[in-house]
DNA sequence: ATACGATCTCTAGTGACTAGAGGTTCAAGA
DNA sequence: TCTTGAACCTCTAGTCACTAGAGATCGTAT
């Protein structure tokens, strides 16, 4: 059994961070001890593992819990796990499609301009102002 | 002169987000009709037009303000402009990297995974429960 | 017994909007 | 001129996933 400090040091999830995963109902409400404070034990580590390295992949706290929801009941199908995956791999394709789009754009603007002119002449502000000076759709 | 929602027309700007950009200082309190509605002209949709392109390209308001300062100095130095479309790029690049990690990470967990079995046999649970399944960093 | 870091709850703030309530104004048609 | 109804007004609250801070209590090492 150890504390939420020992459990955050461990899964490098912050403390607030970890009592928001327990309001929002990704994480049981361990025990406690007589003066209240929480006391986890190894499941509870596993599964804020879980739910740490779901969230560095991207996964919204929703999905996260239909996971969670799936591990609880190991004999249904698991059709729904592939498709949240699935779902999340076309999000982040689409989020990086748009940004290549913007990089490019922002190369653009940003070599237009030395940086050592006076803002008048700047060719950063003139970009924004004027969508007609871009090469592309972004 | 012209409303809100024309503004918003011209612009693909909602109406509760001019509002919202009013508010936040990006753009100037308008003129008023008797009935207190605000009326734009030229000036007001150049300015939204360029927080509109700048918010496209990923810039946040505190820099767009920063921008928009500095559009209404001509005299000073672009240098300020020129960094922050440097600090943009570097930020669109840096999530772009990531994106890519994570998106080779849910490619090999999807792949592993049909999604005919039962949960319980689930790769894609499986990799979210044992990082050590991952193949590189994310 | 005391000190002090860790923990507790609760409220509020972040960014960039979005939604809704409840009321007023504008402009076009009868 | 009157009426209708879309568009407008302000204000509050909600979104997501946390983060920050206040003020109080707890646990543990000395």
């Amino acid at each position: 059994m150890f504390s939420i400090g020992e459990l955050s040091r461990r899964t490098n999830v912050k403390v607030p961070t970890i009592r928001y995963y327990e309001e929002s109902g990704l994480l049981d409400a361990p025990e406690r001890t007589e003066g209240n404070q929480r006391r986890y034990d190894a499941a509870g580590l596993e599964r804020l593992s879980f739910i740490k390295h779901a969230r560095d992949l991207g996964f919204s706290i929703e999905a996260i819990a239909t996971l969670i929801d799936l591990q609880g009941h190991p004999d249904r199908s698991c059709r729904e796990a592939t498709d949240i995956a699935t779902a999340q791999l076309l999000d982040v394709r689409a989020k990086i499609k748009r940004l290549r789009a913007l990089e490019k754009e922002l190369v653009r603007i940003s070599k237009g301009c030395a940086g050592d002119g006076v803002s008048e002449d700047c060719y950063v502000l003139a970009s924004l102002s004027d969508h007609d000076l871009c090469e592309r759709e972004h």
